[in-house]
DNA sequence: CCGATATCGTATGGATCTCATAATATATGA
DNA sequence: TCATATATTATGAGATCCATACGATATCGG
């Protein structure tokens, strides 16, 4: 350990690499973890509305962008056109959805979330949503926005790898 | 706005509630969001190794968790025991993970991952790992302490929401 | 305007996957 | 020992995925 060393300066200065290479390890595990709970609560909560995982991840892009097309959801949710044809019907049979022709292309369609059914969805994560904002509690303003611009930093990042690794075909 | 009011001092306690509770939902937006991104960063992973999406998961967990049993896989991928078995043929066929009998209990099956091959795996995640790195120097040994730890506690509410949704039967 | 071509969503059908149930092997307890 | 419980896997009916094809519409060059 460093006090078997001759130059306690520079012990100190490997330490402190040491720690912060621990530390940003330890976020990036922290991250993958959390990715995992939240797909399994995602995965709860869409068992409960009878809705498949993945069917319920295109619900989910539909209602937060907004009405949009099945060729632009499909490319969001990183699925074959044909797939997401199979995936509205199904949303659209259960109630969640509808498809409306685009009046200005004609071949389009626009597909749109009923909010009406969103307050079933929204009881559900409830709980989390409340220990969301228990945990939030204990911070001060300035670290929220800390948290806030990391995970948005993380996001970016997330989405550039992805692009990355779709692009290079 | 607060300059109309008699009562500046309560309208500004009000505002800082306000505040708080948009730096919240900002969090549990941004969360949401970067889960959404994770999600789609792990298909396109999968995608490049040939691995579907659920299948990927369940390797992640294995190489997380350590050997386990397929019922205990099961339960933590939120899957039925017989679809795990699909799941596991595949990922032996890919070499992937080897399955051995349990001395112990001859009954039982430890699943165990290749350690081999996750450099595989490590590589493709490489873009995100060093997107991770640089974003995390930006920030100091407080500052990454306090992430991770935010990190955590999210983790154990989601765990525990996912829990009680999964038990109130 | 017209024809060629591109694009949008979806139908089709074969391969694949899911999952309730049954079957097999082993363990456990009376 | 025998009944019952447990871990995993086989079976098969039904659902899903997706490469491809198709029909409808849009767009563009001439």
């Amino acid at each position: 350990m460093s006090s078997v060393s001759q130059d306690g300066k520079q012990d100190e200065k490997q330490d402190g690499k040491r720690q912060r290479r621990r530390s940003t390890t330890a976020i990036k595990e922290s991250l993958r973890e959390l990715s995992i709970q939240l797909s399994l609560l995602n995965h709860q909560v869409g068992g409960r509305l009878g809705v498949k995982d993945a069917d319920f991840d295109c619900l989910d892009l539909i209602n937060r962008h907004g009405p949009m097309s099945p060729s632009a959801l499909a490319r969001r949710a990183g699925q074959h056109p044909a797939t997401m044809t199979g995936v509205l019907d199904r949303l659209e049979r259960a109630g969640w959805i509808t498809r409306e022709r685009d009046p200005g292309d004609r071949r389009a369609v626009q597909v749109r979330a009923l909010k009406e059914r969103n307050t079933e969805i929204f009881h559900l994560y409830a709980g989390m949503n409340a220990a969301m904002d228990d945990l939030c509690a204990g911070y001060d303003e300035a670290q929220l926005e800390l948290l806030a611009e990391f995970l948005d930093r993380a996001t970016t990042a997330g989405r550039r790898a992805t692009d990355d690794l779709a692009e290079q075909d």
